[in-house]
RNA sequence: UGGGCCAUGGUGUAAUGGUAACACAGCAGAUUUUGGUUCUGUUGUUCAGGGUUCGAGUCCUUGUGGCCCAACCA
């Protein structure tokens, strides 16, 4: 007989996955921490999302634990807004840190250790100006040369250092640096800046100091001090590592340790902050929370769920390798969520009115029609089929291509949960321009209890002219004609100048009209709608999240 | 051209020296009162050369290609 294995094939593993499990199996470590970092210069984007499934993940995963940390090391970018956008950013993608904290919580510590470095003789006031520095590194195939300054005494080097926190010297005056290797073939190694000097107010700190550590004499220490076991990172800090183990070593403090991931790259977007920061302040987006935006601001205006920014971010993986993730993953991943989850309502974007000729004037007949196929429970609601309808006018053509199985001269088309209706007569204006169709409806074919022995291919959504009501429906498309944006010489110059489309005339159903800001729905046939906090009681704004997916579509462009 | 990182279908990600697989996308069909959903089938993959081995996507080696590094940014 043969056995059947009793244990499940195990999960795959990322390779950092692997590492955290080498390291509780040996010992190593009992439990893990890790930190998501992020600055508190900007808003957060689809790309952070992937670090913050993936650090917040881990933790779960493993039992640890995971903090926010600022690193706030820069008072002159960085604002208390972007602190509390990114806090409330992380809660919406379903995480919460084990603390709240901030580089700048550090500086003290991290201006002693400074001293620690200075008194053994390991780093130095420099006054040489940026260019001077710049030229005395060197290049990549060049080593760098030594100045005058790298042999200043540590006590000389302590009592400059100390006149730099006290404010002796205007910015940019003089810095303090390592002193490592100047011929090192990394050119991070070679005598690099630990502080600047730069007086302006911080955030949190106000105007305590003057002097402030640079990313690479904050970061590692940071994670020390917090006692971080996987400080995971993004591609580029890999030459940063070498440094980061330095001051670690060099100071002797819990040895924390960098791993680094490929961030992500999405078709159709940018995900760099300062092309981000362009579309906004050069208004070519209404502002960071805009829908088009891959800020979170802007997906979750958009209407994207939580569920399906993390689902996303375990399907795509985490390795080594650059990529570029096509667009419609995320969206396969909003739908499939969606699908299972969003209640089904009519709305028509682009009217044309249908008269029901064997219908009287004031006549209802009452439908009922489920409000999620996918879920039983969600129950029904009625729909009042009456005289003067609205139809899409994509569901009606006068010289119907083959396989178009709407309404068109002559045929019938099933309104959905409703009647057959026929069309009987198309009526234009004086131009040609179509105006209305007449149709009859076959009353034996009331949905649920159909006698007409009528089959018909086509069924099309529908709603009464005399209860749908007005509103918006802002339609989305991506923001950028290619695929790769950041790839282009002139990134702008591909903006998708049709990514916005504002619809002020379409009509929904009356059940709509409760609808809260935030509220996701599938518009039948359409697709996914999400209330724009925009919407006031007498106009509804509804932002497109995605469509549905659309095999006529498809058949079209053969 | 100093150093580093990376190379598996169209896009991602697995395979941890032993039958190259999974998802998305594509294509075809079935079901369907959403041309949605669901279901079925299907196309297509190890950068190149050399080596080790009974056996290499995996190890070694030489190339090639891509990305990153010389901010008082992070």
């Amino acid at each position: 007989m043969k056995s059947e294995s009793t244990t499940p094939a195990s999960e795959s593993l990322n390779f950092i996955e692997e590492i955290i499990e080498s390291d509780l199996a040996t010992g190593k470590y009992s439990s893990i921490l890790t930190r998501f970092p992020p600055e508190p210069n900007g808003y957060l984007h689809i790309g952070h999302s992937k670090s913050i499934c993936l650090n917040f993940g881990l933790a779960q995963k493993y039992g640890g634990k995971t903090n926010l940390r600022f690193d706030d090391t820069n008072p002159v970018t960085e604002e208390t807004e972007f602190v509390e956008g990114i806090i409330e950013d992380v809660r919406w993608l379903g995480f919460e840190p084990a603390q709240i904290l901030y580089a700048s919580d550090y500086f003290e510590q991290l201006y002693l250790w400074a001293k620690e470095l200075i008194s053994k003789g390991k780093a130095y006031v420099d006054f040489s100006s940026p260019d001077e520095i710049a030229t005395q590194k060197g290049t990549p195939t060049t080593p760098g040369t030594a100045n005058k300054y790298r042999d200043t005494s540590p006590e000389e080097n302590l009592a400059l250092f100390e006149r730099m926190r006290a404010g002796e010297f205007p910015d940019g005056h003089c810095t303090l640096r390592a002193k490592i290797d100047l011929a090192s073939p990394n050119m991070h190694m070679r005598d690099p800046y630990l502080y600047r000097i730069k007086h302006a107010e911080h955030h949190r700190t106000g105007n305590k100091w003057c002097i402030y550590p640079m990313y690479d004499w904050a970061h590692g220490q940071s994670d020390s001090i917090e006692k971080i076991t996987h400080s995971i990172c993004t591609l580029e800090f890999i030459p940063h590592r070498e440094l980061y183990d330095w001051c670690i070593d060099t100071l002797g403090i819990f040895p924390s340790k960098q791993y680094e991931f490929a961030r992500l790259n999405l078709t159709y977007t940018v995900m760099s902050k300062r092309k981000l920061k362009q579309l906004v302040e050069e208004g070519h987006v209404s502002g960071w929370d805009d829908p088009r935006m891959p800020t979170i601001a802007g997906i979750r205006r958009r209407g994207f769920t939580p569920e399906s920014i993390r689902d996303f971010a375990t399907r795509i993986g985490v390795a080594k390798r650059d990529n570029l993730i096509e667009l419609s993953l995320l969206e396969f991943c909003i739908r499939e969520d969606l699908n299972k989850r969003a209640l089904r309502r009519f709305a028509v974007l682009s009217p044309l009115k249908v008269v029901i000729k064997n219908l009287p004037e004031g006549q209802t007949e009452w439908m009922e029609t489920e409000n999620n196929p996918e879920d039983a429970e969600a129950g029904k609601r009625p729909l009042a089929f009456t005289r003067e309808l609205w139809i899409e006018q994509d569901d009606f053509m006068e010289n119907p291509p083959p396989k178009y199985f709407r309404l068109a001269p002559g045929g019938m088309v099933r309104l959905k949960s409703a009647f057959i209706i026929r069309c009987e007569e198309v009526i234009k204006d004086s131009v040609g321009n179509l105006m209305e169709v007449h149709c009859t409806y076959i009353p034996e074919s009331r949905s649920g209890q159909d006698t007409s022995g009528l089959k018909v291919q086509g069924v099309i959504h529908w709603l009464s002219a005399s209860n749908a009501q007005q509103a918006e429906v802002r339609l989305y498309d991506r923001l950028f004609k290619v695929e790769d944006p950041a790839a282009e010489e002139d990134f702008k110059s591909t903006i998708n100048p049709d990514s916005l489309q504002v619809i002020t005339q379409a009509y929904i159903e009356p059940a709509l009209a409760e609808a809260k800001a935030g509220e996701r729905f599938q518009f039948t046939r359409l697709g996914y709608f999400c209330l724009d906090p925009d919407s006031t009681t007498t106009n509804l704004v509804f932002n497109r999240t995605v469509t549905l997916k659309d095999s006529w579509a498809k058949e079209l462009k053969k």
